[in-house]
DNA sequence: TATTGTTATACTCTATAACTATA
DNA sequence: TATAGTTATAGAGTATAACAATA
């Protein structure tokens, strides 16, 4: 931040891998049904707003569409979820919980936010007042700024 | 958030998609010449600490053995790293940095500063204190967690 | 022609198991 | 026998390009 020839700022680029280090954590901690970060976001959507259309599913996750459809597949396997056909538009696949796959992700759930409390707990106090302002903020800003990018030549 | 039968709990999952969606974008953000993650944090380590046995690093970033491995030959391909025997211990192998190696690092890591800066400069000001004080917190618990279940069994 | 989805292909990151060489 | 490293294999997650079916 001030001065410094040789490995001056690092600050950033520790934080990315803190952080990355930090979701691995918490991924592995919650992986004994084997059920991914991504595929766990998926069902959480699917689970709060229904069947939905893969691109839509896509684009919600900002991730490509062949992106989803393996991930679709590979879930659709796993048995977490199931394809209907829409009825409205032929081209279209709807993507829909199973009532296994809702089951599964709140035991994964709940395992991830244990992982993430017991992190959070070996912090000073202020310290977690300070995280259980700055992640959601994040996570917010985060979102807004992929919608942004989406909008301007995704 | 309070109460409720179904879908009670959620914030640590949100968390979790948010914080690998931010590492997602800010990798996004510095991947002109293609350094990954993984690949920046061992230029940095090598950087500081200079060349290290390949065991010593895959202890030190906290992944396997054959991980690292991959990870240094695809570094060493791309003519980042440099591969040299151990005059010490002939089983063993150091790994250094190249000067390409040590000029790209620092750009990705400026580059990846700013992106996670641009992402902070969104937050108030509140929120951006909040964020200086829980990152490197956490970075620095989860490197504890990590190194504790590293000494009991890993 | 544009949209939806899939297939083909490729790359990174990750792991475990089996192997080689050295200690 | 134990340690260091590699190779073999596998699987998740990611992307782009090319394609088929439908609108």
């Amino acid at each position: 931040m001030h001065s410094g020839t040789a490995d001056a700022d690092d600050s950033g680029d520790r934080l990315i891998v803190a952080l990355e280090r930090m979701v691995r954590h918490v991924r592995e901690s919650a992986r004994s049904g084997g059920l991914s970060v991504a595929a766990s976001a998926v069902l959480g959507r699917l689970g709060r707003e229904g069947p939905l259309r893969l691109s839509e599913l896509a684009r919600a996750e900002g991730v490509s569409q062949p992106n989803m459809t393996q991930l679709v597949t590979r879930m659709e396997r796993a048995g977490l979820v199931r394809r209907s056909a829409d009825a409205d538009d032929r081209r279209g696949v709807l993507v829909g919980v199973t009532p296994a796959g809702r089951d599964l992700f709140r035991e994964r759930r709940a395992e991830r936010a244990l992982a993430l409390e017991s992190l959070v707990r070996e912090l000073g106090e202020a310290e977690q007042r300070a995280v259980r302002v700055a992640l959601p903020a994040l996570a917010r800003v985060i979102e807004e700024t992929r919608v942004i990018e989406e909008n301007r030549g995704g």
